[in-house]
DNA sequence: ATCCAATATGGAACCGATTTCATCGACAAG
DNA sequence: CTTGTCGATGAAATCGGTTCCATATTGGAT
């Protein structure tokens, strides 16, 4: 089942099928219809191997995200492909796991597959498995890491602005004792979350207290174990911003663990806004990352740099957003503090 | 970067590299090392289009979803990987989006793809794309669907003892008015769970009152609608058993929301034991659904058919498993009810 | 009527591996 | 010393498409 038997059937030559499989114009509407018609009646599929070695394109984007298990990025991934579709495109989902070694394993698979282009949405990555790709000439595409140099783009993430408004919010509230739930440290784009925090706890001239951050691992038993250690201090947040949502939720659990309650004795902020935070309970104040818009403009970077030889690797900028719930709320009424319930 | 250019380096013929590649034993220690050495230094990847259309396996095998947006998806193709890793062979996968048609898009990629084999854990499945795949002698496990034939295999999950589990759970805390949110109709699977619902409520004796039965959407919003709608009746189930967990999650927003408390208003059982139901406040009971092991026979099942020409299809069967949380309680204390907080 | 340009189509090389089959060399047996 | 056997290696066909280049055909211009 092959594209010679389909040629024989129309009676024309392989290139004449090809031609039609894929639309070019020199293709008679008559001759057009013959072939149409043998592929029908064979169900013919053409082979993507074939043609991706004969054409040199695979038409294949390849995506690495370090957690599945995390929603934040099968949301992410969704978006991507219904790009991808829009564009004919497919997608090469390849996920690390947060370990620089199945990293690698991923860079293999893209590289062995001949992705058209790959979007790097994990932060676990090695400065020579770049070099392995963009020698290759791969357009590139990160997540908040990377340098962007030529064929390689970069979507920055203006943290401070997103988690200046999350600060902001909870001093306007009364909150001065702030804590932070981090991500794993050896991850760039926790310490880069967790210095955006400290920046902003700076910049509004509240106290930072190292003892008020904590490590957690972006997942919900590390938000869980992270916030009870937070809850046995002797001085407690009234307030506390996590990494991330799956941090927040985890550490909402180890709240009511306790017989406390959200908002009121703890305020809770996330960061990413999976739709799952709508539905916690209370619903989870939190600074939403646009998935669509990542991943829309990820793929579009890597097509452009990928169709469009000239077109050089950019810098694009996402801006979060506050998205107000219920878990945050005034700082509870203590000795007559000036915010009472 | 060919196979060609490490032939000439290490001064052997391509046929070598290949054989050195692929670990066949006629090729002297010395000369694979050799073999080796250019590799290394050449940064040689093989082309795996060109591979598999050499050899006509493709080592990949495909993974066939709904909604990777819910959780239950993410963390079986995490499992499934991870098998498929160990047998050195990658995974393909493919969501529907609950769309018949976007199921007819899947199904032509992996014909395309030449996949080894692939795994259709969905259910909105045509008859006819069956065929197309089966007819290619392409292996084929489905979950909890189709009917068993020649290379295909099966794996049924035995809801009627999970369910029947979860329906004793709230009989014995003295619940007899007990409600059920289904996944959409439309689907097998869900009109599956569903029947295996109403079956254990007649087999334990007690009435069935379609008035209780909502239809959710297996995600949260349809839950908590649905929830809605069963609080609203003049009648009240006691308990509620749902599809999925998803749909559980978001009927206990809804409960809230109408100042209710789980399980002292309303008991909640929901269904796959989703990571996250450990994690609800509070934790959510549930009949686990072990991916892990629909995964492992899951692809077990394919390899088995595609290596060993002579494996048929086989049927598989899964025991799905109680699990107590804080969700379900006894029936609250009303007019001398037997089961008094 | 003649010639040219434009267009549709076919032939064949090519992409980069795998694999069959032939060959070569070495070593053991006679 | 010759011959048979076996193991390592290479040459070349092959997988199923794409695409360059050549050719045939058509219609319009002169």
């Amino acid at each position: 089942m092959n594209i010679k038997e389909v040629a024989r059937l129309a009676k024309v030559s392989t290139a004449t099928v090809s031609r039609t499989i894929n639309g070019s114009e020199k293709v008679t509407a008559e001759t057009a219809e013959r072939v149409r018609q043998a592929i029908e009646t064979l169900k013919f599929y053409p082979n993507t191997n074939a043609r991706a070695l004969g054409s040199g394109r695979s038409s294949l984007y390849g995506l690495i995200i370090s957690d599945i298990t995390n929603p934040f990025f099968p949301e992410l991934v969704k978006s991507f492909e219904d790009v991808a579709v829009q564009f004919g495109q497919e997608v090469l989902i390849a996920n690390t796991n947060y370990d620089p070694h199945r990293m690698e394993v991923c860079v293999t698979r893209m590289l062995q597959r001949k992705v058209d282009g790959v979007a790097i949405m994990t932060s676990e990555m090695d400065e020579h498995l770049i070099d392995e790709m963009s020698s290759r000439r791969i357009p590139l595409v990160f997540l908040d890491t990377g340098t962007p140099q030529k064929g390689i783009s970069n979507i920055a993430i203006d943290y401070a602005s997103g988690i200046d408004a999350a600060v902001e919010h909870l001093s306007s509230l009364g909150h001065t004792a702030i804590g932070f739930i981090s991500g794993p440290m050896d991850l760039t784009s926790a310490r880069v979350r967790r210095r955006a925090f400290t920046n902003s706890i700076k910049r509004k001239g509240l106290k930072l207290d190292r003892n008020m951050i904590e490590e957690g691992n972006h997942r919900m038993d590390g938000g869980h174990e992270a916030m009870a250690r937070l809850l046995d201090k002797e001085v407690r947040p009234t307030a506390v911003l996590t990494s991330n949502d799956m941090t927040a939720i985890g550490a909402m659990g180890a709240i009511f663990e306790r017989g406390l309650k959200v908002p009121h004795d703890i305020s809770l902020i996330g960061f990413d806004d999976i739709e799952l935070s709508a539905f916690t309970q209370p619903g989870l104040t939190t600074v939403r990352l646009s998935r669509q818009e990542i991943a829309k403009i990820a793929f579009r970077a890597l097509y452009d740099v990928k169709e469009n030889a000239s077109a050089k690797g950019a810098e694009f900028t996402i801006q979060p957003t506050l998205i107000e719930r219920k878990s945050t709320g005034p700082v509870a009424a203590r000795r007559g503090g000036k915010h009472p319930v």
